[in-house]
DNA sequence: TTGAAAGCGCTAACAT
DNA sequence: ATGTTAGCGCTTTCAA
């Protein structure tokens, strides 16, 4: 398999003895090229294996088709990413989908290499806070969107759930099952979402007028650290009846960690995932709509490609309450 | 925010009055260059805010450093995709995800449009049949690497799981465990991973001489055939005491159908999964190697890059038995 | 209806 | 050590 030149539009045009603008006219499906000449190149392109360059074509100019998405995870589940795929591809669109390891270098060298090869549009799940080095690109016009958290130092169309809502309605339903004692178990504070969340919780309790000290737990999502949450929040002087969980991977950790016991507390998670209906009890959560959240962002970005002009806005989406069974037990002391 | 013209290379040089070439070493940090030219230079870039045009700097030739990677969902999990993030990145690549949404057409759409952009490789997780369109990007050089299923029409290094080991294994862990009367429920056979699990089960069962007749049910995951299946093969005379499901989302189907009766059962399924140990009873599976997998998939992108000549090949992962617990049963009658 | 020529933004021979 | 010039493969005025 000798590796062998690629044939380019010229070689299309010598072999069909045609100029190359008439190749490029077959191509691009120009109406006004004859028939014969138009078979003529066909055959030449099929006999030649010829492919048309993108990254010529791009060059002078046009949309690309493309918009590139810069996600924390690409092995993990994530159901944004689906829909956002969807919806673009419903647009005409295709999503390249790119890892940022939740790494705030690697963000900046995904993020910096879509912007040179000039997509139509980039989506973000920022990682880093600070992203002034999109000023250029939004500068030339690229639509950049940011969700599930708010990008850093530029001014950007966002989408975010509506997490301070989904904190409530959890603490409303276990309060409504006559649970007083509800700690809550979530991610680190200076990741965005952590933050809302855990100052969502304080909220609730606060406006309850009960005793609030040592049932909010925000932190690292690591098993040493949810382990001695859980101990804190359960084998106190007054432990807690109900529990809210910050994210998926911390409510699985809680699971894990509770093993039977889990059946003892009552347990609201944030986030819905796929066997969440087979856990035994089955986990009642706070689901975001993440078909919506894709399809916003790719709406924002649209409309921005359309408007230039129009003022910049942050959709927030909200979430639902899925009930299953582990957020409506009784307090059991 | 008026839409500014994208500064190129040129604009550099003119703002630090210098030529072209120069900017363009420093760009590329060619060390030829003096002290106050670099400076003259590194300054106007970031007045103008300059970045550079990757289509226009591949066009001319060298490495783009980005991996395709054709996959056939972005939401749901992805573990290969995962780890062949990883390894990419460990040698200096970026992998770009497209989603070929399980479609023949879109997968030669996504596909076709990687070839367009010349990237350093591409992987690919088959969903059709023919892959001859990739002849001429073959020939070309660009090495292509198709993971979980063959790629068909085209002759290119692979990566897949030891399908036939996995069902043995299985198997034969049940049959340890007394099990006589085993079924099978997977994916259709038409679908590469489908036949090969079926087929394998098939050589089990008939290896045994026992009666074979109604266990075997490759078909669409959907939960009424999957219901139907199951009906088939607990409900008839003779009853199956245990059961191999043949990939994650038949396990999930299976296991949401039959509720509490699942404790009834001995379960193996196929593919391993993040919750497998919290449910109850935690599940047994044969769990593929998605780490080596997509370490394997760049390696052998790598070694084509490095070497046209030498010989494709199929390299064959190994699976693991996972003992939870629902594999262990004894058959109850 | 077809073709010749310019140029997109960049890199790389080839001067100087 | 710096600058000039010719393309990379394509689209696009502008002629014929």
């Amino acid at each position: 398999m000798a590796r062998r030149k690629r044939p380019t539009m010229n070689d299309v045009a010598q072999h069909a003895g045609v100029a190359l603008r008439t190749v490029s006219r077959v191509v691009n499906e120009d109406p006004t090229v004859g028939a014969e000449f138009v078979n003529r190149v066909r055959a030449a392109i099929s006999v030649l294996g010829y492919t048309p360059d993108e990254r010529a074509r791009q060059l002078r100019g046009g949309r690309s088709g493309l918009i590139g998405a810069a996600v924390r995870n690409l092995s993990a589940g994530h159901p944004v990413l689906g829909s956002l795929d969807a919806a673009a591809r419903a647009h005409g669109f295709t999503v390249h989908a790119t890892a940022t390891a939740d790494e705030v270098d690697r963000e900046r060298e995904v993020v910096i290499s879509m912007c040179g090869r000039h997509l139509d549009g980039i989506v973000l799940e920022p990682v880093g806070d600070n992203h002034q080095y999109l000023g250029p690109e939004l500068d030339a016009g690229t639509p950049i969107v940011a969700f599930d958290r708010p990008a850093g130092g530029i001014t950007v169309d966002t989408v975010v759930s509506d997490n301070a809502a989904g904190i409530g309605t959890a603490f409303r339903h276990l309060r409504a099952h006559g649970h007083r004692r509800i700690a809550y178990i979530g991610d680190q504070e200076r990741i965005f979402t952590g933050h809302e969340r855990a100052a969502a919780f304080r909220a609730c309790m606060a406006a309850t007028g009960d005793p609030v000290a040592g049932l909010t737990h925000p932190g690292a999502v690591e098993p040493a650290r949810i382990a001695a949450a859980l101990d804190a929040v359960l084998h106190g002087p007054d432990p807690a009846t109900a529990l809210i969980t910050g994210n998926a991977s911390t409510t699985f950790e809680v699971l894990r960690r509770l093993g039977p016991a889990a059946a003892t507390l009552a347990i609201v998670g944030f986030d819905d995932f796929p066997l969440a209906d087979l856990l035994r009890p089955a986990l009642t959560v706070i689901a975001q709509d993440s078909e919506t959240i894709g399809r916003t962002a790719i709406d924002l970005l649209r409309h921005r490609a359309a408007d230039h002009a129009r003022p910049v806005q942050t959709v927030t989406v909200g979430v639902e309450l899925v009930v299953r069974g582990s957020g409506e037990r009784s307090p059991t002391r």
